[in-house]
DNA sequence: AGCCAGGCTCTCG
DNA sequence: CGAGAGCATGGC
């Protein structure tokens, strides 16, 4: 992909996706159960803040152009902000899921009975990978054994309690709470916004964790799969699924898929054992043929299942 | 009313 | 170890 940067009263940089890329496909998970006060996204313009020496900064994403050719405008306002763009494109790159190489993934299944027409019908749909690994972690934490709409619930009540606002483009969003202020809060204010009392103290001990530096979560990029799953299963209130999905939708690694999850269980019977829920075992052993893109495969039928017909399904 | 939600921990046998 | 209870609440 290509950045250019424009440099002014704002920073602009322009990213050209590299291949097919649905915005709005892409984006739907920002939608479907509610709002993240943390990722803003309204008709034609996507909102975030970040973090930038110290300093707080909000960056606005709009994106133009066909299906094949899109292009991504990232723009941070104010002087200075070299850094802060840097950081703006980096997160939107992530955001939009860029990294994916989905022409390969359509080469590699284009004989596949399902997935050959789901690449196909949902051309250009990509995963988003959340940009920061706290930020994941405690989404899952949220999306624990509740339905999702009751996940974004509480995670947006966190997001507002413990983040700090911005304003971009005229609207407020808020950049993820720092791992200090999670450490730092209380259970049973956590317990006054609805967590469960385990949830609740999942999340302030990982915050102690993290602020700590007795777990690196920016340093589990650079590790292989299995060494991030038992690093984070060794934290409290992290299980399996839970690293599964931080692989897939936190690190983009091709190779993951957390077949343990309800809603991919349910994908895998709906397309390939007659709408029988396979087990987790079951999940795992037909995940190893799509091999190397064991992620986009997962992504895609949990989307494909839920453009199915039938009873409301999960999604991507 | 009762059962299920994109789980995880703890406790028993 | 493997199975089972408990967690808390919204939606159907």
């Amino acid at each position: 992909m290509t950045v250019s940067v424009r440099a002014g009263a704002s920073a602009e940089a322009t990213i050209t996706a590299p291949g097919p890329l649905d915005v709005g496909r892409t984006l739907a998970r920002y939608r479907l159960w509610g709002e993240d006060p943390a990722t803003r996204v309204s008709e034609g313009a996507l909102r975030r803040a970040l973090r930038v020496d110290g300093a707080l900064r909000g960056y606005l994403v709009t994106w133009a152009g066909p299906s094949d050719a899109v292009r991504l405008t990232v723009t941070v306002a104010g002087r200075g902000t070299g850094r802060a763009l840097d950081a703006a494109v980096d997160e939107t790159r992530r955001l939009f899921g860029l990294e994916f190489d989905l022409g390969r993934f359509a080469r590699a299944v284009q004989a596949d009975r399902v997935l050959g027409p789901l690449a196909r019908s949902l051309h250009g749909l990509r995963p988003t990978l959340t940009p920061r690994p706290l930020e994941m972690l405690v989404g899952s934490i949220c999306a624990q054994q509740v339905n999702l709409a009751w996940a974004f619930t509480v995670r947006g009540r966190l997001v507002r309690r413990y983040g700090d606002p911005v304003t971009v483009a005229g609207e407020t969003v808020y950049a993820f709470p720092e791992p200090e202020r999670l450490a730092d809060a209380r259970v049973e204010e956590l317990r006054a916004l609805q967590f469960t009392r385990n949830k609740a103290e999942y999340v302030v001990e990982l915050g102690r964790r993290v602020a700590s530096g007795a777990l690196d979560l920016d340093g589990l990029g650079k590790r292989a799969n299995d060494e991030v799953i038992a690093a984070l299963t060794a934290v409290r209130g992290l299980g399996r699924w839970t690293a599964e999905w931080f692989l897939a939708r936190g690190l983009g690694r091709p190779d993951a898929c957390p077949a343990g999850d309800l809603g991919v269980r349910k994908a895998v019977g709906h397309f390939y054992t007659r709408g029988r829920t396979p087990s987790e075992p079951a999940v795992r052993r037909r995940a190893r043929r799509w091999g190397e893109h064991r992620n986009l495969a997962t992504h895609y039928l949990l989307a494909g299942h839920r453009h199915a017909p039938g009873p409301a399904a999960g999604s991507p």
